[in-house]
DNA sequence: CTATTTGTTTATCC
DNA sequence: AGGATAAACAAATA
């Protein structure tokens, strides 16, 4: 579930505890969501601070405690973060449990496991979270990046460069479908065969699908409009907005690919 | 029983 | 050396 938008609003269902001290702290360490913890301490060691930071970058979280403990936090696919106060209300999969003093309950669930939780204690930022790529929304993130980085996977198919964090942190499956969609490019086209002006219009779609997102999921999880390929796009059966025809389902390297055929015509 | 899943990480091949 | 791909991870849901 948890692409660039949806950890933005899980780091926005954080944020309000910030201020607040940290009254008791619990984990089932044995998870394999745990296993890049080193401390023998954690998650005790949260003990008596306060949360005072929340940052995202791409799809990772950061949660600083006292400017000193770095809290990593990553979604992997079934990841979700609640703020709780009722402290009878029971959430199967919670496996990091953070009690503040007011009586709200800082929450990590991950049935799936794939998610993956970070942890340093130090005055430096931790390199795990000093060296993540640039945002792409920021503006200092132009073309001429993201063709370096288009030129090294030259002979991929274009889903699945769009894919990789490290050249399109934040991105994950129904991101990628929508840019290629609105760039009107077919997810199996090598990168090798799209030309400079179709990259400039992957380049645009992807900074718009990243600002929209954010705008639609991160502020509220509102329903993104039909005139996306979102509401289209999950299961079998589903026409393309613009041509009303049916949309294909396929898999690229392991990851179901949906897309109109007719109106993403570039090959 | 089978197939599927909004994500990495590792192994292997080239 | 480094890019490309498949398998592994784990558990719910249909």
């Amino acid at each position: 579930m948890p692409e660039l938008a949806e950890v933005e609003f899980f780091r926005r269902v954080w944020e309000p505890a910030e201020g607040l001290k940290v009254i008791c702290a619990s984990a089932n360490l044995e998870k394999r969501i745990f296993r890049k913890v080193k401390s023998k301490s954690f998650p005790k060691c949260l003990v008596g601070t306060h949360l005072r930071n929340s940052f995202r970058k791409g799809k990772q979280l950061c949660f600083v405690f006292d400017e000193s403990h770095w809290l990593g936090l990553h979604m992997g696919m079934t990841g979700k973060l609640r703020y709780s106060h009722d402290t009878k209300e029971e959430f199967k999969y919670n496996y990091l449990t953070v009690f503040l003093e007011n009586d709200h309950r800082l929450i990590f669930q991950d049935p799936r496991l794939f998610g993956k939780v970070l942890y340093e204690h130090s005055k430096e930022v931790p390199t795990w979270w000093a060296e993540m790529p640039l945002e792409l929304t920021d503006a200092s993130y132009k073309f001429t990046q993201m063709n370096n980085f288009l030129e090294k996977r030259s002979r991929s198919p274009i889903k699945s460069v769009l894919l990789m964090q490290e050249g399109f942190p934040g991105i994950g499956n129904w991101m990628a479908d929508e840019i290629l969609w609105r760039s009107r490019i077919a997810p199996f086209v090598k990168v090798s065969n799209i030309a400079l002006s179709k990259r400039k219009d992957l380049y645009h779609a992807t900074k718009e699908v990243c600002m929209d997102a954010l705008e639609v999921i991160a502020d509220g999880w509102k329903r993104p409009p039909d005139t996306w390929l979102f509401n289209h796009r999950w299961s079998d059966g589903g026409n393309c907005p613009k041509t009303k025809k049916p949309l294909i389902r396929e898999k690229i390297n392991g990851r179901t690919a949906c897309w109109s055929p007719a109106w993403q015509t570039y090959h």
